[in-house]
RNA sequence: GGAGAGGUGGGUGAGUGGCUGAAACCAACAGUUUGCUAAACUGUCGUACUCGAAAGGGUACCGGGGGUUCGAAUCCCCCCUUCUCCGCCA
């Protein structure tokens, strides 16, 4: 969520920037303006209100002790006025405090300037392209196909064991996922993340803290004997660890990777999208987390984006690096880079990763922040990006390596998978 | 799952109704002293909101949420969590 005095500070720069997201904000941002006044004066009445029942209670418990009983019955009546009042202003602000936070939760994140102007996924700017599209024969097979052929995903089973979206892998479809997994964790180290094994289920407070609650609840799978939920990304548990935390300023960036998998419920997909591995309810991922100061966050976001491209090229996929539009980008990000990957034989580019700053969006709602040597006490910024997906990677592995003999592994891979082909 | 004991500031830990936003010690930071290091001494040392130009006030917070009371870290209720013992178990 926005900081509220960002808000009252800034109106119409944050005016101007939310309608690169084609979100009006005037009437909404004027609403928050007027309740904030009304929010400080009731804060105000309150605490003097307070004040002067805690300095009568001070008063009786004196006189009480040199016996002055009566002296001090009379005040009591006094109290119970005070108290009367201070309940009455104490549910003014609380409610007055809820509405603006209402108000303030349905804002989006305001857009970093380098974020293009446009409306749909059509609007992206393409920041880079490269990668050779390999010519496949025409009798080239898609993914789905490649699975049963060399029996190393099993759909079917998984919708017999389970139900659509929860594929089996099998021998070295198996293998290729955790070789996969293995060859991205490791190139993360190597970089410098700290690796984390999360747990796969969160508790309601987690829900809140990266913002899949209350809003995305349909999308998140709950156990509802033990309020909790499945993750959809190792984001929610890695990021979480960080609520309600002051670091000091020396100890950032911080820099986390997990690999974990994600469950998604996908309410409303359907059609061609979902084919094969395309949108699963059960994927595989390794997610990277940094958390850094606010100065840094925009390098460091172009330091993701670098790790993630090294893992594509690694594999020899054709890729592309779309820096996303107003109208694409999320709700609570300020700069989204996605990684799309071209799937030779489906003949489409498939989205592998969004790697974005949160600027301090998150943060707040967190209340993630850093002490600075001076001794001030500043909101981090936080950012995440998948450092991969696993499903969409093979897809395009599949095809695109698809030969006579057999399905190419990749050489970063070939110490993981102990071959070099699947036959 | 059953029984018992706990959860206080960065750490240890005192505090069973008012003089406690919280002793003491340690750590940390600043300064003084000192050939250097160390030690000693002095001071600072939670978060949020709010009033104020500032200096400086005020309010809330002792695991979380309710309640009793003029007054709650302290009493009552619910929840979370940690430890010990028992049960179960990869």
């Amino acid at each position: 969520m926005l900081v509220l005095n960002e808000i009252l500070k800034n109106r119409d720069a944050v005016v101007k920037a939310l309608a690169k997201k084609h979100f009006k904000a005037d009437e909404i941002v004027d609403k928050i303006i007027s309740l904030d006044q009304v929010r400080r004066n009731t804060k105000q009445q309150l605490d003097d209100t307070l004040f002067e029942s805690n300095r009568l209670a001070k008063e009786i418990g004196g006189l009480y002790k040199q016996g002055k009983k009566a002296e001090a019955d009379a005040l009591k009546e006094k109290t119970a006025e005070l108290k009367d009042l201070s309940k009455t202003l104490n549910d003014k602000f609380e409610e007055t405090q809820s509405k603006i936070n209402s108000l303030i939760v349905e804002m989006p994140n305001t857009p970093c300037d380098l974020v293009p102007e446009g409306k749909t996924a059509d609007d992206n700017v393409i920041v880079k392209m490269e990668g050779e599209i390999p010519a496949l024969p025409e009798d080239a097979l898609p993914h789905w196909e490649l699975a049963k052929k060399y029996n190393i995903i099993d759909f079917e089973l998984g919708n017999k064991v389970t139900g659509a979206g929860f594929p089996f892998y099998r021998g070295l479809g198996a293998r290729l996922q955790r070789s996969l997994i293995t060859y991205f964790l490791n190139t993360a180290i190597d970089n410098g993340f700290t690796e984390y094994q999360p747990p796969l289920v969160v508790n309601e407070a987690s829900g809140f803290g990266t913002g899949q609650l209350p809003d995305k609840e349909g999308q998140m799978y709950h156990c509802n004997l033990d309020n909790l939920y499945l993750i959809p990304t190792a984001e929610v548990p890695i990021t979480n660890i960080f609520r309600d935390v002051i670091l000091k300023e020396e100890e950032l960036p911080v820099k986390n990777v997990a690999y974990s998998g994600c469950f998604r419920r996908e309410a409303g997909s359907y059609g061609k999208d979902v084919r094969g591995l395309n949108r699963l309810h059960q994927f595989d991922k390794v997610e990277i987390v940094e958390i850094s100061n606010q100065e840094d966050s925009y390098h460091i976001l172009d330091t993701m984006v670098a790790h993630v491209e090294s893992l594509v090229k690694g594999l020899g996929l054709p890729y592309r690096i779309l820096r996303l539009c107003g109208g694409d980008i999320s709700f609570t990000s300020a700069l989204t880079y996605d990684f799309e990957v071209f799937s030779a034989a489906q003949k489409r580019w498939l989205e592998v990763s969004s790697v974005s700053n949160f600027e301090s969006f998150q943060a707040n709602r967190l209340k993630l922040r850093y002490k600075t040597s001076d001794g001030k006490t500043k909101l981090c910024h936080t950012l995440n990006g998948s450092a991969l997906a696993l499903p969409r990677i093979v897809a395009a592995l599949l095809e695109n390596n698809q030969t006579p003999e057999g399905i190419k592994i990749p050489a970063v891979l070939v110490p993981f998978m102990g071959c070099d082909i699947i036959k």
